[in-house]
DNA sequence: CAGTCATAGTTAGGTAGCCTAACAGTTAGG
DNA sequence: CCTAACTGTTAGGCTACCTAACTATGACTG
């Protein structure tokens, strides 16, 4: 406790721990799903195209490519398109012609998808809300302030 | 700030905010993966059988059982069954008639699974550790604070 | 001490989501 | 032009889940 600085020894067993903690989230996870819903990956990149697709940026063209969905979501290209036709097929997202560029392809969220994210999303939170009601404040407060470090974790991936 | 309870508003933010990190995390422990190592699944179940199967308990029987591991793990019977036949054949476990009743299997973690679980899960946690070590000591503190708490969340889904 | 009912696990068949490798079309540069 | 680089799709394969159906054992009850 007196070190000046944190020991290799002590990040070790917090990065074990976090990854105990996320390894059981994985089930937490599961666990949000049920019905007849979205999946989560579908969640996942829906959510994306929200965010990425009318951005700040407000640039040319509208949509996402499909390769910056997969970089973005972390997998493969092909493993992108294989979503995007799934939703597609779901009438949740639709592909565009890029006008820019012959071989690319524009992924737009369509307002059926819009829907249905935001449905299953409020689903989701009212369930893990339930699940925080029953924690602490002080809980609450230090889950609160991890957060934002988690996000810089995650974050990392992307470079 | 000055509520007198938390709102449900504010509950309901911070279970979008967790699902979120959550959402996130699962690609980071993907990335985690990778090799001819063990997978996330196969780790899960292995650990599962380190600290279940010869816990304080110093129960009866050795190992776990077939019912137990799929409630711990989360997942329903014939996963687990699948899992526990894949790491038979790699010798990472051993499946023992149990004694006392003649329907019921004992799971048992074998010497290479230890060394294999071992193995696999100081890798992933020198790369984790790699990435907490560029945070702030804040941030590995607030990080340290919450991770009880996500086990409380996580302990949920026990009941 | 059957006869039924519950419990434990396996088997069979199906789905989602990811991967690599191979392919087709488009653009860009020598 | 013509080759090289890039964008996305298709093909084939894997892991890890699930439900439903089955086998075998245990437990309870008339």
């Amino acid at each position: 406790m007196t070190d000046e600085h944190p020991a290799d020894t002590d990040i070790l067993a917090l990065a074990q721990d976090f990854r105990e903690a996320l390894r059981h989230s994985v089930y937490l996870v599961r666990r949000l799903d049920a019905d007849g819903e979205l999946t989560a990956a579908q969640i996942s990149m829906l959510k994306m195209l929200m965010d990425t697709g009318s951005a700040s940026g407000g640039s040319a063209a509208p949509g996402v490519r499909v390769g910056e969905i997969a970089r973005n979501l972390g997998v493969k290209v092909p493993s992108a398109t294989e979503q995007i036709i799934k939703l597609e097929r779901a009438g949740l997202a639709r592909r565009e012609p890029d006008p820019d560029d012959s071989r690319a392809v524009r992924v737009r969220i369509s307002e059926a998808g819009y829907a249905a994210v935001e449905a299953a999303n409020d689903r989701r939170n009212a369930v893990m809300a339930g699940i925080l009601a029953s924690l602490s404040d002080a809980d609450r407060t230090a889950l609160a302030a991890a957060l934002p470090v988690i996000g810089k974790i995650n974050a990392t991936l992307q470079a």
